[in-house]
DNA sequence: GCTTGACCTTCCCATTGTGGGAAGGTTTAT
DNA sequence: ATAAACCTTCCCACAATGGGAAGGTCAAGC
């Protein structure tokens, strides 16, 4: 089976078969005379466990360390939920950030007029801010629309 | 103020400053006579409305946009507020992926025993999958611990 | 047989935002 | 004067992905 094949088979892109090759994700596959890639039905299956690791939000390194496990009939199943559990802890510590974010924002939009005048907390805030290291504004929310402009 | 004070001050980076001058989000400031950055505070005050908004998770074109806002004093507030809420649900949008992945792996693990045993759901699940394209396999969860291995 | 289109190959470039480091000039403090 | 600490530019790297060019190949139709 060709790489468009195997592609369509597996739902990773030519594109990203050859880079997984490439840093030996993958282990290089036997080629026709032509020079083109031959792929089995062991390799598709490989790559389909590469998708759905993916589908998943694992790296390349720790796909490496998952497929490493499934090809090793001895692993104890310890490793593999040990690997799953820190991508969990990862995948929550990042929701958890742009949730953070989110809620910050649209508490800040919540208090915008979102009219046709320039005064508006959002840019206050960013412009005068929570905490800045400095901390020697400390403003509270003088909404003075443009009194902090740079005077450009 | 040499571009080090100007980064103590702002909380950016020497190299994101530079980086920043370099895309032209910000203007290129004076020099010394030895060709040293010389900061004012009012480019200070930008650089800490760039690290405010970068730390709400804000891209460099939408900080171009901001900063375009926050010194045109006829600037609409509903205008920033758009691109706030617009961030917002892009936000939402990749925390919601974070979690279902996480949601779903942490299912997945809590069905793991975690021992010295090769029986994984995780890995079954990585390598038979839910709803492969193909779908010719749908299996429930054959737990066959190595009955799909790659035997390699 | 020959042409055409769809495929394959490798190689290079771009992305986003950030940092590392080298080679060389400057400032500052001892 | 000398050394440390800074600045300058330039190049490289990351992770994972796609775009595209230049050239070879395969399969189908005439």
């Amino acid at each position: 089976m060709n790489i468009g094949k195997a592609s369509e088979a597996s739902g990773v892109s030519a594109k990203m078969i050859r880079y997984y090759e490439s840093i030996e994700l993958i282990p290089e596959v036997s080629r026709t005379a032509a020079g083109y890639r031959d792929y089995s039905d062991k390799d598709v299956h490989r790559l389909r466990f590469i998708r759905r690791a993916r589908d998943l939000g694992f790296s390349v390194d720790q796909m490496s360390e998952l497929l490493a496990l499934w090809q090793d009939r001895d692993r104890a199943s310890a490793d593999v939920k040990r690997i799953a559990l820190e991508h969990v802890a990862e995948l929550e510590r990042k929701a958890q950030q742009l949730m953070e974010m989110s809620e910050t924002l649209s508490h800040l939009a919540g208090n915008c007029q979102g009219d046709s005048r320039p005064d508006c907390p959002i840019i206050n805030e960013l412009s005068e801010g929570w905490g800045s290291e400095k901390g020697d504004e400390t403003a509270g929310s003088g909404c003075g629309s443009n009194k902090d402009k740079p005077e450009d």
